[in-house]
DNA sequence: AAACATGCTGCAATCGTTTGCAAGATTTCA
DNA sequence: TGAAATCTTGCAAACGATTGCAGCATGTTT
């Protein structure tokens, strides 16, 4: 059906490996050889098989995008971003979607079997082995937006969580907030409980607030109204860090239920700053992850990888920065 | 380094065709033989590889899945089911970002490079001759969110955009609004104009009612926000019908900050029901588009295609509802 | 003009599988 | 028990490309 290069090389009137020779580039072949194939390609409407081009090159160009996370709106941002850099370096996104069921074995059983040449798994919340088990296979694998921490084998880019939840702590201490709670994400979550451990330290430094901390549910907008909701039983803090924006604006929802005015009675921040957090009717003050230059990285070192894949392991944090809103009252000059 | 066919073969003593039938289902060996293989495979860590054996086959088991529309929060829902359902079915998505730049042309050549087996195309905006192209190298090709009318010899799985706009119409008019007006997504978004012309029409029923239209510069937040800001200059309508929801959501917020009561001084009904819009601080009445019904119907049609490339090529539609939430009056009984 | 380096080209093996064919092994049935 | 039917198995040729090697033209140097 389609032309293969034995087709060209027929009509051309020479070799096949000298069809072959003018589509990789860096193989030597004349001036008039070149155009002689070149035509017979056009005419036929060749271009090579890249499958069966990588069984002798042993590179399929294909990179295995994991993922378990699709539905925070700032994945939007992520796959577009993947997508976009990888397509830009002749890379191709294999996407797999690791939801509840499907069990991760099987994916880098599967990955595997399609040869792709390296995996970046996006996800905060998916433990450190399974990007190790594509290691242990010899395949380059980067773990954006992993734990630095316990994963030395796997590079990981990302940002500091811990000092992430300090900037909160601080950020929430400098508006003169005197009782101060966490309300995180789910608390299997590593990245939550990574957030808690440095705004429970900084908060520590201030004997004077008063701190607490609670869990939803699932980083969603109706587990935080719920949370705050049920919180508001037994009275709410001055002022809350939600886990991330979602589930901050479902703290914000239900904080507006309860007839708070937010930021004078009750402050919020939120932590990503996805897009609807700046939005108008929403105005949620929260702290930046500069997922632009995550991504960047992370498939940057991907192609760093793909030339020598056995590069020392490295993680690259990057910092975060608050994004001032409405949802907190000036900074108190005491 | 992986194992291949052949030190399967070596190690447990026979030919490699006996080890390539026993891991090809509907081939004949004997339990003996199977044994044997699958236990020097297990010891050995052996899996096929797909990459090759697609070179016989004919089939990679990939499917193309390419989008040109990467930030709109309903996308996230359509990743995720498409995702799902097409590896339910044994088949792997292969992600291209159709993003501005980007040339079509070049996008469907790389498909075709990597024998995917056929391409899903998850747009509303892209052009039906960009399906064609696939349709005419062979590659079966399903148009998801597409436009029917004008493209027969693609298949494509969606909505009626004129009926749902004959449908907001309706229910603005049934709510009491005497002045309507539609503020649509870019105008060159065919599925905007299949929604104002049904909108128009059914308007066109009522001549008590007056009728006016503007276009948004995108399918945004800020471009909603900003076309009506710009609009109440002139003197609002009673009633908008707008482009989608995140459209709308903008049209609300400045609605809000106009000192507009929504839905008293003024109306406001989305389109699409994205998750946002359930949201009980925006609350936005809306139009529901079943996406779970279209996308499962959509692979649904491709594995049916991959059976038989040939099938008549047909257009699957599916019904809207409106979901109502509190940005549209109670209907008046007049 | 001889000797040598350099650039192109084609042959044939290879990448990891599948599969038609024929032969050998086993079962079925009378 | 023997012939026929049915299963299994291995051989070898694909699938669509790349690439080391050797040979042949060139071009350069002396």
């Amino acid at each position: 059906m389609t032309p293969t290069l034995k087709d060209v090389a027929l009509r051309a009137g020479v070799s096949t490996s000298a069809v072959s020779r003018t589509f990789t580039d860096g193989a030597s072949v004349s001036d008039k050889m070149r155009k002689k194939v070149e035509k017979a390609a056009a005419e036929l409407g060749y271009s090579p098989n890249f499958i069966a081009r990588s069984l002798t090159t042993r590179r399929t160009k294909l990179i295995g995008l994991v993922s378990d996370n699709f539905y925070n709106p700032v994945f939007l941002e992520v796959f577009d971003r993947f997508t976009r850099a990888l397509q830009d370096c002749g890379l191709r996104p294999l996407l797999v979607n690791l939801s509840n069921e499907t069990d991760p074995e099987s994916s880098v059983r599967m990955l595997q079997q399609y040869s792709v040449d390296g995996v970046m798994v996006a996800s905060s919340t998916l433990p450190p082995e399974f990007s190790k088990a594509f290691r242990d296979k010899n395949i380059p694998v980067v773990n954006t937006f992993g734990r630095h921490a316990t994963s030395p084998d796997v590079h990981v880019v990302g940002i500091n969580n811990v000092a992430a939840g300090r900037m909160a702590a601080r950020e929430l201490i400098s508006r003169g907030y005197k009782s101060i709670a966490f309300l995180g994400g789910p608390k299997r979550a590593t990245s939550t409980l990574d957030r808690l451990e440095g705004f429970q330290a900084e908060l520590a430094l201030h004997p004077d607030v008063t701190f607490s901390y609670s869990f939803a549910s699932a980083y969603s907008f109706h587990a935080g109204r719920a949370e705050i909701l049920r919180l508001a039983e037994f009275g709410l803090a001055e002022a809350y860090f939600g886990g991330d924006d979602v589930l901050s604006v479902g703290i914000l929802s239900g904080l507006q239920d309860l007839g708070k005015n937010v930021p004078n009675d009750v402050g919020l921040i939120g932590f990503n700053n996805m897009e609807m957090a700046g939005w108008e009717n929403i105005a949620l003050t929260t702290i930046h992850q500069p997922i632009a230059q995550i991504i960047a990285s992370s498939v940057e070192l991907m192609v760093a990888m793909l030339e020598n894949p056995d590069r020392y392991p490295e993680a690259r944090l990057f910092p975060c920065h608050v994004v001032e809103r409405k949802t907190l009252r000036p900074i108190q000059s005491r």
